[in-house]
DNA sequence: CACGGGGAATGAAGCGGTTCAACCAGCATT
DNA sequence: AATGCTGGTTGAACCGCTTCATTCCCCGTG
């Protein structure tokens, strides 16, 4: 008689069906009591929340969602969790899903591709509702399959050309021109540019706000120095060049492209005898904490990675809200901002 | 006729019914190529995995897991993702439940004990297979009612008195000892152990471990400065307090209790003009990221985040093979090991 | 030639919920 | 007294998949 209960391998909590024998109620009356209290009489509701918790039940998310047709779940992938701008869009997606009663599913690909793909494929057989992404290169035909499986998709800091989806983007080309407008309100006439991996969207963009700055300005110099990585080794190297040019050569602010790149120039200035921000400002851009320890703290441009999170949420369930043919893409695009600390303002804060 | 598939809101994708009428075989033949593939003529399976991708089926976890009364799903809660151990332990634990064909189902709780605790239940309602924890506090009544619900847990990185679960630790003694003796080792006589929050029980095991060290060698002199939190302007003040003292006062080794500490200590005692490991070597625990871009690169004890995760997975999956009775709660405690660098090697390196 | 055996495919009974049409007092109308 | 509501409760159908007992078919054996 028991024989289906005993043969699960663990002991699965008790079902529905114990609470309602317990309170002596039908099935479906528990149910509603779980989704629609108001409808149920005040009496019968109270013993079925009696018989709830001294059974200790706990309802079975998937047998609910397969019933209703609806998770209300969202996915959430990212590249890693090494750089924290990932964890603070993390931070603000969560936030607002759980304002708007949903649940945030997070995973993190560890900076492999195939296991990025592989994260959306699996939001996919969980049911998402929908899924953010914060890919590192085009995930276009991803986006495709996910979207036609009935999981509506939203783009994080990635400007693909053709946007099959909403998008979330900080003004790259802001971020160039804010830190250009910064060091030169500052007085510095003779800027520098270190990036790398100049087939990087972001890193184009920020080159360009930067040059559009300078170009605005009549006596102002800028020169761009190329490195191979983002890694902190090429700002180093970065760092060790112009720490060997003769003064008058010398730039006397420095705009990394990354605050890792920016740190380890700055580190290096600094072991060569310069003074920052004495001799040289230098900054970065994204606000990552991986840079927030360095010997002088670095002035940088934040990527307001919360907001982006807590964006994409909204446009999620916007879109889910509209129905399928009404439903227009839309990108939202922030403002980054100046966080400016003592690498290139000085101690005098 | 289609009026059922008709109600549903969003399109659903296909299911196996739609898989199995257009191969022409039935449901469950379907079912058997996904699950046990080699029980299928060749020539079926072949007209069904056709079936499948013409359809861009993709299977329905849910009911999968449903019908099967397994996730094969291991949750991991975390307090937060912005100290970079947790970072690793998701790593860890996440490639670990990948090579034993499981899905790990990641969630931060953001610093906020209420979101840790729904996590909690939220992983029970999910009917994860068991779940691991990184807690900040004891976490035994939660603990409690997830084991009742039938899903195991195994605690990271907290040592509550009472084991209610297998654990996986740190020897944060060894933690302490390992400093004391790497300073020892380069010939300093004078440490100073930094530290705040000692009621925390890995803050106090690091300076047992200190203290442990010091204590058995003759003429070293040990000076312990606590201060009022973990954050960074503490260090600075520990660091002002330090540089204060007359050159024959002053330790000249340093071990902060985290590398948050340390860092803040080092670049304090630089600005006040004192040379790192010159006139002083400084050191922290943890190895965190956050630290990781000092000027003077910093010298740590690391955590083995990864090997926390990896063991705590393995750990979990032998519980669930083994039956509910035959288990014995055990404890793995990992070495941690030193990340020797320039803030207490000097150049040399 | 009848029989047994084994590999392949089938269909129905769940898994644990949700929901909706039907039902059932009990009370106010006419 | 018959009628119409209405708020509460019920039971059955269904969500999409797994599994197991059953049926089917073909081939080797005695």
């Amino acid at each position: 008689m028991t024989s289906v209960r005993a043969r699960r391998s663990r002991t699965t909590g008790p079902r529905l069906t114990d609470v309602a024998a317990l309170a002596g109620v039908s099935l479906g009356t528990v149910s509603h009591v779980l989704n629609h209290p108001h409808k149920v009489a005040p009496g019968t509701r109270a013993k079925v929340e009696a018989a709830i918790d001294e059974l200790g039940f706990s309802r079975n998310s998937m047998a609910s969602a397969l019933a209703r047709g609806d998770t209300r779940t969202i996915g959430l992938v990212v590249v890693s969790l090494s750089n924290s701008m990932f964890v603070d869009i993390a931070r603000g997606a969560q936030r607002v899903a759980r304002e708007r009663d949903h649940y945030l599913q997070l995973a993190s690909a560890d900076d492999d591709a195939d296991l990025f793909d592989a994260h959306m494929r699996r939001m996919n057989e969980t049911r998402s509702s929908g899924m953010l992404i914060a890919p590192m290169t085009d995930q276009t035909a991803s986006i495709a399959r996910s979207r036609a499986a009935g999981c509506p998709v939203v783009v994080l800091n990635h400007d693909s050309s053709e946007h099959d989806a909403c998008r979330v983007l900080v003004d790259n080309v802001a971020v160039g021109s804010i830190a250009a407008s910064h060091v030169l309100s500052l007085g510095r006439r003779h800027l520098a540019f270190v990036y790398g991996l100049p087939h990087l969207q972001p890193v184009r963009r920020r080159r360009e706000g930067v040059r559009h700055t300078v170009a605005a300005l009549d006596g102002v110099r800028l020169t761009e120095i190329e490195v191979d990585s983002l890694e902190a080794e090429s700002g180093a190297a970065a760092g060790r060049e112009l720490a060997a040019l003769p003064p008058e050569e010398r730039p006397d602010a420095i705009i990394a492209v990354t605050d890792v790149l920016g740190m380890a120039v700055l580190n290096e200035l600094t072991a060569q005898g310069l003074s920052v921000p004495g001799d040289v400002a230098v900054m970065g851009c994204d606000h990552n904490s991986v840079a927030w320890g360095s010997a002088v703290p670095l002035t940088s441009v934040t990527m307001e990675g919360q907001e982006m999170g807590a964006a994409a949420v909204r446009l999620l369930l916007t879109e889910l809200d509209e129905s399928e043919e009404s439903h227009e893409h839309s990108t939202v695009m922030l403002k980054p901002h100046l966080v400016p600390r003592e690498s290139t303002t000085g101690r005098e804060r």
